[in-house]
DNA sequence: CCTTGAGTATACCGATCGGTATAGTCACTA
DNA sequence: TAGTGACTATACCGATCGGTATACTCAAGG
């Protein structure tokens, strides 16, 4: 990765996430970055590929975040470092996600099933499904599968009722709830 | 609402919804619709004023679909009704709404927060949230505001879950859990 | 030394964007 | 019967879209 690719991944993370990704063009990409429109095909072909560098790379940097906050603490109980996702995800809510998921917000946007895009995001999905199935493991939960996805869906709620300001303390009251299922089991 | 303008309407929103809202222009809309783009402009006076016209289209249509899932039951018990509301959502997802919500997916879509849209989305999140309430306390529920922001959760994840196909049976699930959370209460 | 790769600057392409202007048709109604 | 509102047809506007072409500079490396 060249340093002017890196400035044009790092303009279209912000431009895309901001504005969402059909309104900001290449030309205002390549011009925030300081970068020439040629420069910037030459590095990455064209704007779907762009699109889907910006979702790996965010991809890259959420589950650096998650696993960070997660693996942090060994010495917590593994129940607690299950809900420590929650918490996880209110930090990333306040810093990299007033605007919602990233990844919800990009399919929302490319509804052709063959953009190069669309393969992050169910990757990016199935990441942190599969990452709290084998928290729920360690956790001594019966049904791993049944509840990590019941925490999923409590996760994704939470972001999307949080960036609509709907729902004030979205996390923190889905952290609750999940805490609840947790202890039925 | 002129014959004219009511094909407006119903085009924009097949459109609209199926492949973004940036993503279709005008012209294509009248076109579809078969009417000059001056009669498009006379009606609804820009794109911004149509896109807000769909949203609020959808909102109605969602709403009746709701309330006549859960109203038409009258003799269930109250509890029971309350949970009527994920078979609404299930309906609704296999038949209208495969790509997700449409109020979600415009959010990302309209950054502006002064879009008159933005206005729609607000008020189609809140409704539910009323409304959740309202058959919360109708069934008894002691925390009603709390209960009906944890199911309003389970609703958006199903829903977002459900449209990226992580989760297969994503509203069920869902159903599941709000069932085991109005029985803690 | 000379090639290669990364970069700049600029101009261009056809297509489409949201929106407007002009002129005319038709049916209903006061 | 004269006017009004809904509509069609068509042409146009400046701006921007994603993407390409040409010509050039410059530093690094075999």
């Amino acid at each position: 990765m060249t340093p002017a690719a890196e400035r044009v991944l790092e303009v279209a993370g912000k431009l895309f996430y901001d504005n969402g990704i059909h309104a900001v063009g290449v030309e205002a990409i390549a011009s925030e970055a300081n970068v020439t429109k040629k420069t910037l095909y030459d590095r990455f072909g064209s704007k779907d590929a762009l699109i889907a560098q910006y979702l790996r790379r965010r991809d890259e940097r959420w589950r650096e975040h998650v696993v960070r906050v997660v693996e942090q603490r060994t010495r917590m109980t593994p129940t607690r470092r299950l809900l420590l996702v929650f918490d996880a995800l209110e930090q990333w809510m306040a810093t990299e996600n007033p605007r919602g998921c990233a990844f919800v917000n990009a399919q929302a946007e490319l509804p052709d099933a063959g953009h190069p895009g669309r393969e992050v995001i169910r990757e990016q999905k199935q990441w942190l499904l599969d990452y709290l199935r084998t928290l729920a493991r360690e956790a001594g939960i019966r049904n791993s599968r049944k509840l990590a996805t019941s925490l999923l869906l409590l996760l994704e709620g939470a972001t999307v009722t949080a960036s609509l300001g709907v729902v004030p303390g979205a996390v923190g009251n889905a952290k609750e709830v999940a805490k609840q299922l947790i202890e039925l089991n």
